[in-house]
DNA sequence: TGAAATGTTGGGGCG
DNA sequence: ACGCCCCAACATTTC
C-alpha cells in the first residue's frame, strides 16, 4: 500500500484550480484533504457569531458534500496546529504535505514550525504559489528592490504578466485520486464553539456586469457597482488566475484593484513591520488624541456626520462596507478625530467579512498618510463633499441613517473646518520636527 | 483614489 | 466708447 499524502486547506477552500491540491493529486498517492480549526485564531474572536467562522463552516460542509461524492472525506480537526500535526504524524504516517503558501506574518510562522516539525519526521513539505499571480519578490525594481509605490509596480507587474492569461492547475479534474473513505466525521460549529446563526453570504459567481461597468460605478456606495469578491479572495474560494483572466477580458480599473492587492501583500511579505509600525517610520511621532468616547462614536455611526454614521452602520449591521466610504471613515478617524490608524484598523479587522490583513492594514495606512504610497497627510476628505459627489440622491444616507434630518439626530461632533485644520497642524508639527 | 485658498480671466452692469 | 467693478468660472498653488 503506498504511503499517503496529505493536502492542507487553509485560504484555498475550493476544489478548482487549487495549485498544491493538483500538485498532491499528481503525485501518485492518496490524498488525504485536512482543515485545521486553528484555536490561535478562534480562541483570539470576541463574538461567538462570528460571520467568517461560519462561512469557513458552510464551505467547508459544501468542499465535504463534494469529497463524499467522489468516495473521500475532509479531515477536519481542532486545535494548535504544531499540536495537530504531531497527532497527525501518528495517526496518518504521511509521505509528504502539500499546501499552498500564505504570506502573514503569523502564518509565516506557523509554516515554519510545521515545516520543521515534518522535516524531523523525514516528511516532505511542499508548499506553492496560490494566492497571487505574483508573490515575495517576483516583481521587483532594476534596483532589486520591492516597489513602494503603486504605479510603477503595476507597470512592471503587467510587462511580466505579458497580457498573457494566467493559467489553471485543473485540480477538480483528479478527484479521484482522494484516498477513498467517507468516515471522517464532520463537526458542528457548536462544537467549535461557536453559534450557528442565519443569513446569506454574497454569492461566488462572477457578477460581468458589474465588472464590466466598474469604473463607471464603483464610487456610488448606493448602487450593486463593486462586486463583493472580498470574501472569496479572503478565503480562496475563488481562484486568482481565474479573476485575471476576466479582467482582462472585461475590465482594466478592476484588474487595477487585483493588482492592489498583491501590492499591499508584497508590501506585507518585504516589511512585516508595518503590520504594528507606519511605513514611514516619521509617522510614529504624530500625537494622536485616542479619545475614546469619541471613538465609541465613530464605531456606532453617531458621529453626526451622516456620510460617516452611514458606513459605519453598514458596516456593523452588515460585516461590509462600500469602499468608498470605507476610505471617508478611514479619512475621518486619523484626521477629524486624529485616533490612531490601528485602532480603526482593528475594528475593520473585527467586522469586516473580507478582512485582509495586507488589505486592511495597507490600506489604513494610506487612508492616515503614513503607508507607502499614501495619500498626502493634508489630504483630508471633506464628508459633505464626498456626499455630494457620491451620493448626489442621499439614496445610501437614506438606506443607513434614515433619521439624519430629525432633531434628535447628533450634531457634528466636531466642526469639519476646525478638525480639518487641527490636523494638518497636528501632523506639520510631527513630521517637521 | 482631495479640498481649500489663491490667482487669473472674461463677460456684463454701470457710470 | 471706455474704464472700473463685480463675480462666476476656471486654473494654479498650497495644505
Amino acid at each position: 500500500m503506498k504511503k499517503k499524502v496529505i493536502f492542507w486547506f487553509r485560504r484555498d477552500l475550493r476544489l478548482e484550480d487549487n495549485t498544491a491540491l493538483y500538485r498532491a493529486l499528481k503525485s501518485g498517492h492518496p490524498v488525504v484533504p485536512l482543515f485545521i480549526f486553528d484555536t490561535h485564531i478562534l480562541d483570539a474572536l470576541e463574538d461567538r457569531r462570528d460571520q467568517r467562522v461560519r462561512f469557513i463552516h458552510q464551505t467547508l460542509a459544501e468542499l465535504d458534500r463534494r469529497l463524499r461524492q467522489h468516495g473521500s472525506s475532509l479531515q477536519i480537526r481542532h486545535g494548535k496546529p504544531v499540536e495537530v500535526w504531531r497527532e497527525l504524524i501518528n495517526e496518518l504516517d504521511p509521505a509528504a504535505v502539500f499546501t499552498n503558501r500564505d504570506y502573514e506574518p503569523y502564518a509565516r510562522q506557523r509554516d515554519e514550525a510545521v515545516a520543521d516539525l515534518l522535516q524531523k519526521n523525514d516528511i516532505y513539505f511542499y508548499d506553492y504559489k496560490d494566492q497571487a499571480i505574483f508573490e515575495k519578490d517576483e516583481v521587483l525594481t532594476q534596483q532589486g528592490t520591492p516597489y513602494t509605490v503603486y504605479t510603477p509596480y503595476r507597470r512592471r507587474w503587467e510587462e511580466l504578466l505579458a497580457g498573457k492569461a494566467p493559467q489553471s492547475s485543473p485540480s477538480e479534474k483528479l478527484l479521484d485520486k482522494l484516498i477513498p473513505g467517507q468516515e471522517a466525521a464532520f463537526p458542528a460549529l457548536e462544537d467549535l464553539g461557536f453559534r450557528d446563526d442565519q443569513g446569506d453570504f454574497p454569492a461566488e459567481e462572477l457578477p460581468e456586469e458589474i465588472i464590466r461597468e466598474y469604473h463607471q460605478k464603483r464610487d456610488y456606495p448606493a448602487i450593486p457597482g463593486t462586486t463583493r469578491l472580498g470574501i472569496h479572495l479572503r478565503f480562496g474560494t475563488v481562484s486568482i488566475r481565474h479573476l485575471v483572466r476576466r479582467a482582462l477580458e472585461l475590465n482594466d480599473t478592476w484588474l487595477s484593484e487585483l493588482i492592489w492587492r498583491e501590492f499591499f501583500m508584497m508590501i506585507l511579505w518585504h516589511f512585516p513591520h508595518v503590520v504594528d509600525q507606519p511605513f514611514r517610520e516619521k509617522y510614529a511621532a504624530i500625537p494622536w488624541r485616542n479619545n475614546e468616547e469619541e471613538f465609541q462614536r465613530w464605531c456606532e455611526g453617531q458621529t453626526g456626520y451622516p456620510i460617516v454614521d452611514a458606513g459605519m452602520r453598514e458596516l456593523n449591521q452588515t460585516g461590509f462596507m462600500h469602499n468608498r466610504v470605507r476610505m471617508i471613515t478611514a479619512s475621518f478617524l486619523t484626521k477629524h478625530l486624529l485616533i490612531d490608524w490601528r485602532w480603526g484598523e482593528a475594528y475593520f479587522a473585527k467586522k469586516l467579512l473580507d478582512y485582509d490583513l495586507a488589505a486592511n492594514n495597507g490600506n489604513w495606512q494610506w487612508a492616515a498618510g503614513c503607508g507607502c504610497d499614501a495619500a498626502p497627510y493634508f489630504r483630508i476628505f471633506n464628508p459633505y463633499t464626498q456626499t455630494e459627489k457620491f451620493d448626489p440622491q442621499g439614496k445610501y444616507l437614506a438606506r443607513w441613517v434614515p433619521e439624519r434630518d430629525h432633531p434628535d439626530y447628533p450634531k457634528p461632533m466636531v466642526d469639519h473646518k476646525f478638525a480639518r485644520e487641527r490636523a494638518l497642524d497636528t501632523y506639520k508639527k510631527a513630521l517637521d520636527s
